[in-house]
DNA sequence: TACCAGGATGTTG
DNA sequence: CAACATCATGGT
């Protein structure tokens, strides 16, 4: 028996939440959600870690590696990792006080207490996912990533059933067009999916130099790439950078939960959107984000 | 059937 | 500079 790896959770903390939105789509192919249980694969130096996260009976976070008995090292690398995707060090307080009066968020930021900004840790991720899902339906843009991971990312097999990681920038810097429109992308998408990876991989992009930015800054050096707007770099800062301020306000989901919570006849327009969010500055990405969350009731 | 999807880009007027 | 066409395909 191995000994279980105890992330401290703060106060403003459900896993139930965190789980839920996790466990949102059975099309996911990064991460395996069941019986309260969540699976992910990492890579660390070449060796696959094979993660196992629940809660404790004082709603902590419990990490398990199934797969190996971790080093130093790697159990860090591991803890470190689960508590970016968590976001368990930003202290959510403030955004509760503001959100309990305003108009909007009033009711979501109580009734889904303790849900955390889940993030996408790596940058090129966070880049390619926005990317897929542009212009399309989300259960489309899952299939896509589907079999973009299972042909490009590494795979293990493990408990019967495989897990993956997400495919590296370098892999597919070097792709065609065809070897993506082959699998039902757009051309467009395979341009724009390629034209990343070769930023990332190039290391014109990269989390330590946009971490460095302002957020405009980083806006403008994301949108430079082909096939990156206002909404995918808005999306990659708020997931990734975890910028507080990253706002992705063309977002149809954004817009959706703002007319059903509104009770509104039509969906709110970018000027109604930006005069509703007039109060929302240093938590743009965490209001959004609670506003997604709305969706999947 | 037509229209919309967790948009971005190129073209047109 | 605003309006429109295009993209690929699943869902309704």
């Amino acid at each position: 028996m191995k000994k279980a790896e105890i992330i401290q959770s703060p106060q403003e903390f459900s896993f139930d939440q965190c789980y839920t939105f996790i466990n949102r789509s059975s099309k996911e192919c990064l991460h395996q959600a069941f019986d309260n249980k969540i699976r992910k694969l990492l890579k660390f130096d070449g060796k696959y870690l094979l993660l196992e996260i629940k809660p404790t009976l004082q709603k902590h976070l419990e990490i398990n590696f199934l797969n190996i008995t971790p080093t130093k090292k790697e159990v860090i690398f591991a803890r470190n990792y689960i508590s970016e995707w968590f976001d368990l060090t930003t202290d959510i307080n403030t955004f509760y006080d503001f959100a309990s009066g305003d108009n909007v968020l009033n009711v979501v930021s109580k009734k889904y207490f303790g849900l955390r900004l889940i993030g996408i840790p790596d940058l090129f991720e966070a880049i390619i996912w926005p990317i897929l899902g542009q212009q399309i339906n989300l259960s489309f843009a899952y299939s896509l990533k589907r079999k973009f991971v299972e042909e490009f990312g590494d795979k293990y097999f493990f408990d019967n059933c495989y897990y993956y990681t997400f495919p590296l920038p370098e892999r597919i810097s070097i792709l065609e067009k065809k070897d993506l429109t082959k699998m039902q992308f757009s051309n467009n998408k395979a341009e724009y999916v390629i034209q990343a990876a070769r930023a990332v991989a190039s290391g014109q992009i990269s989390k330590e130099i946009l971490q460095k930015l302002s957020l405009s800054e980083a806006k403008e050096k994301l949108c430079k790439i082909h096939g990156i707007g206002n909404w995918t770099a808005n999306y990659a800062l708020m997931k990734c950078l975890r910028n507080p301020d990253a706002f992705p306000i063309e977002d149809v989901g954004l817009h959706n939960a703002i007319k059903k919570l509104l009770n509104l006849s039509e969906k709110p327009s970018i000027e109604q959107i930006k005069y509703l969010s007039t109060n929302w500055k240093g938590w743009y990405a965490y209001s959004t984000f609670y506003l997604w969350r709305s969706l999947l009731d």
